[in-house]
DNA sequence: TTGAAAGCGCTAACAG
DNA sequence: CTGTTAGCGCTTTCAA
């Protein structure tokens, strides 16, 4: 019902070998043969059966992303950036979004299947022990993003570092009392941020403020979304008209700072006026909030990670890499460090930010 | 090196037909000889051959979903109801995302590749016409989803009514003079959002008011973003220093609308004091700016548009369907309908809005 | 109910 | 350089 090679072969008059040869460029196939066979390929609009191929060359051209809570920026940024490689080298990406943890062993294990990939992209996820020593066994190339395991390729945002230029940033512009709004401590991020903020703190000697350290669980996704930011908030505000000084906060993401400014205004207080504020992630929101924030590669991590699958699809038998990418500062005003909006703004499509390339 | 139905059978003392067989639940299995099977193959910890099963049995159990500028949140949501159902049913979804129009006839021609997927997902782009024959001749099922074409299944919003009773909002809160900030109206949601906006303002015996329509496609998209949200909030307040009065604006989307917003605060217009506003999709960030809006169904437009095709894949020989989902408005403060934030705000985790199920 | 055998459409090794 | 042949791992007749 559709057109095989035994097809052309009949009409280009020669063996389905060379057929084969002509459509994989194989090298050893004289020109004219060569001419013949994809002339007779396009008059019949002959297309080769994915499947087929697959099961013949054992190899399936395709990857698997697993990747939690997909309706996020963050991961969506990164998503595209694997798509855009993944189509570039002409792999189709087959996804499989997290949306409870028992989801992630059934993607593993469909992942695992013979035959089914050639290699897996593991999101900002903690990958499970019980299968590390699966990839290896199955021989199938595994890379992980935004997270670590000292068997694979991990690709990774320096949270430690980029905290720490966060708050030097605000240190910087003459706050001594910081506040650091965290999501759970459970989470790798977070745990890393909080030493970035305590390490920026220390080095500026700096009170270490732990009774300005906040950190919020709620509200799902371990603490990275609006209600958390919310609630660190309150607490901070309640801290302060309870006679703590502050006049500025780290807060661990984008999406809780979002949170903390609603609180900030429910509350008749000035950001960056009575409280100076910066973020982590640079979501597309953060400029339309005008949020100070430190900025990760999204995109660029994506397509990386993408191209070191591909490496290792091709034999390479390196040890595992570790790939860390420093964060950048973006300046906007929720810091202070800019003049408040004046007179005539020269639109200059959002108001691009001030950059400064962090060290 | 990998464990073969034919090691199946040698070690449970069956033919590899009956082991088929026992696999894939056929009844005509005896029921001893079924558990022996299993148990080999649980013993075995056999995995099937993805590749093998497809080219054998015609199914890929697969589809691919072709979806524009996927980091936008209104794909995002749609498509995390895709991939839900999609993986309940125990498909692999294969995402072909477009990022410059000649992607679309490449993932389309992909897609149609014999044997490649089960089914097509198109979204929210104009269907090439000189596709429309192919998928029925290649007897793939193809679904459309917030987009249109006679000879396919669609699923989509009601645009008109939408912007209908979004504008109905606006009059019955008082106004008269109601702008329409619209996107490209090379797309049909802005036409049609146009026509609804038309309708109301005729409905209610307002003057039209073409003098209040802008529309801008700048910054890609067609116009659905926030720079073109700003070009047109410019163009309206420019108009109304120059004489014309005007008190709301129904912005074609919420993208669009945070750019009018930053606008509005920026030449120190107050909104809604000075201006009403409302927009269209309910993403997320609305409710952070608090921004009266239309909400679509989005996740569960995707889970309906995988169940569909779903149904064509199991040989349903339907005509077309056309479904059509009415938006629902849901009110915040940016519409005036709602006091301004007072007192000590009892937390609603972001403070929910108030809904008005749309007729 | 079951086993054997014939493909599914292609790749790759092997002669020539 | 090219044709032939043998699988890839599974599903599905067809007899038994």
């Amino acid at each position: 019902m559709g057109i095989t090679i035994y097809d052309l072969a009949r009409e280009a008059g020669v063996g389905i070998g060379t057929v084969s040869r002509c459509l994989n460029n194989h090298p050893s196939v004289a020109a004219h043969t060569r001419a013949k066979v994809l002339a007779a390929a396009k008059r019949m609009s002959y297309q080769p059966h994915a499947h087929a191929q697959r099961l013949a060359s054992r190899r399936t051209n395709s990857i698997s992303a697993i990747i939690p809570y997909f309706t996020n920026y963050f991961f969506l940024q990164v998503l595209q950036g694997v798509q855009d490689r993944a189509s570039e080298l002409g792999f189709d990406l087959i996804l499989y979004g997290v949306n409870n943890p028992s989801d992630v062993e059934y993607y593993l294990r469909r992942s695992l299947q013979r035959g089914r990939v050639d290699g897996v992209l593991f999101f900002s996820m903690k990958f499970p022990e019980s299968y590390a020593s699966k990839f290896p066994q199955m021989n199938l190339p595994l890379v992980l993003v935004d997270t670590f395991h000292p068997a694979f390729d991990s690709l990774r945002v320096k949270n430690r570092e980029g905290a720490r230029l966060a708050t030097e940033h605000l240190i910087r512009l003459g706050h001594r009392r910081i506040a650091m709004l965290n999501a759970s401590l459970n989470t790798l991020p977070s745990v890393e941020r909080l030493e970035g903020y305590r390490d920026a703190m220390a080095a500026a000697g700096l009170p270490s403020a732990t009774d300005l350290e906040f950190s919020s669980a709620i509200g799902g996704q371990d603490g990275f979304n609006r209600q958390s930011g919310r609630e660190s908030m309150r607490s901070l505000l309640e801290k302060v008209r309870g006679g703590h000084s502050c006049t500025a906060a780290f807060v661990a993401s984008d999406i809780q700072a979002l949170g903390a400014l609603e609180i900030a205004r429910e509350q008749g207080v000035a950001v960056p006026g009575d409280l100076a504020l910066i973020g982590f992630d640079d979501i597309e929101l953060a400029e339309h909030a005008d949020l100070t924030t430190m900025r990760q590669p999204l995109s660029e991590m994506g397509r990386l990670s993408m191209d070191r699958l591909v490496a290792r699809l091709q034999g390479a038998s390196l040890p595992p890499m570790l790939k860390e990418f420093t964060p950048e500062l973006v300046v906007r005003r929720s810091s202070g460090a800019l003049p408040p909006p004046g007179g005539k703004s020269t639109d200059r499509a959002g108001s691009r930010p001030t950059m400064i390339a962090a060290s």
